[in-house]
DNA sequence: TATTATACTGTATATATATTCAGTATATAA
DNA sequence: TTATATACTGAATATATATACAGTATAATA
């Protein structure tokens, strides 16, 4: 299986949409019309690079004889692997996270769901990251990493408080976790009095409402 | 439902299994082919006795345009939880929405993931919504509904203009949609000089870091 | 530099295909 | 008796469709 091109997957998208919309493939003028082609050579060109790449296969002189091959072995397990992840919540004299009396409830959702892993669902509490589109109980999802750059959003402990914060290294032993919202302040920490724990770092939000 | 007679059975059979085999629905010549009729309007007054009778949908006028149609209530009950979502792009000049060369991709996502039952994910290009943590590129699960009630999160239509805002119905023919962002202005509606499409609510949102 | 892959428009055409019309025959229901 | 449904053959045809051919343009590769 070779690389597929952006557009090429989006042919390709649109060739699974047909099919799934109307239970037959579509011709190459159905093609131009969802994806916008002024010529039907444009559907067959991405048609036969399709083919080539082994996406598809076309069943020749037969009209609308696409037929999607799937031999994803990755693409049949990766949609039934919905995984239960935990909800935790956080509470503002924080117990130690993840500990089960924590746990909210189990929520099933695809491992894949976000552009990274992550490994449980926080709740939030608190309007501190409002400015980054982070709202009182919203689930974020949390990957647990200590892989963090300046910028990123971090879930870190400090004592028994655990907080949602932008982190930015400004030297070696000087820490600060910036809110995203003007009512509430820096918190500097220096590294060499206080301990810092970063729990994980944020990489999705889920919202119910 | 009507009877199905044991020729239109075995007929419904075959094209079933064509499908199966090939990916793509038959012609009538390949039902004859399959069945051993010498006329292909022996298969074609098969196909009407089955379309009548509710078994197939045929697409006029399109080739190959068989669709099985699938009543078994058990089928979709048994399937897991886990349904595929298109994801749909919000356009500033929208495209009717839902239409298919909107839908950016499928995500799959448990049917009881929000609190309410959606129908699509909404990407959402723009700020006004902001403070209602609402960010540019946020996927904004949404139902297909015209049970609106002031205050809600809405996805209107006005002329070819898709947006999310505020609902709020100030008399029988004023609707105000207002952002949550104090660098956009309210959008006054006349519902007598102008048209306002509701396409659903909002129910939830997913942020992909 | 030449070549190949991608990504298109635009035209043309042989043929694949749906669909109608004209029959034949049997069985069942009004 | 007169429909109506089933179950076919056989021929005709408009059109839906795959597919080739001729271009243009850009980017990556050898």
């Amino acid at each position: 299986m070779k690389d597929i091109t952006p557009q090429q997957n989006k042919v390709l998208d649109c060739i699974k949409v047909y099919i799934k919309e109307t239970g037959f493939p579509p011709t190459r003028s159905d093609i131009c019309k969802e994806m916008g082609f002024k010529s039907p050579n444009s559907a067959e060109t991405h048609l036969r690079a399709l083919e080539k790449k082994g996406f598809i296969s076309i069943a020749s002189g037969a009209s609308r004889g696409i037929s999607i091959i799937n031999n994803d072995i990755k693409e049949e397990a990766s949609s039934y692997d919905s995984n239960e992840y935990p909800i935790v919540g956080l509470v503002a004299a924080g117990s130690p996270t993840l500990a089960s009396e924590n746990i909210e409830k189990q929520v099933s959702c695809p491992a894949n769901f976000f552009s990274t892993s992550f490994d449980y669902f926080l709740r939030v509490k608190g309007l501190s990251m409002k400015n980054a589109g982070i709202m009182e109980d919203d689930l974020i999802a949390v990957k647990k990493t200590h892989d963090i750059r300046n910028g990123d959003i971090v879930i870190a402990r400090i004592e028994d408080e655990v907080t949602v914060k932008y982190f930015r290294k400004l030297a070696e032993d000087m820490v600060v976790l910036e809110p995203a919202n003007e009512d509430f302040n820096d918190i500097e920490i220096n590294l060499r009095n206080e301990d810092l724990f970063i729990e994980g770092k944020y990489v999705g939000l889920i919202r119910e409402n």
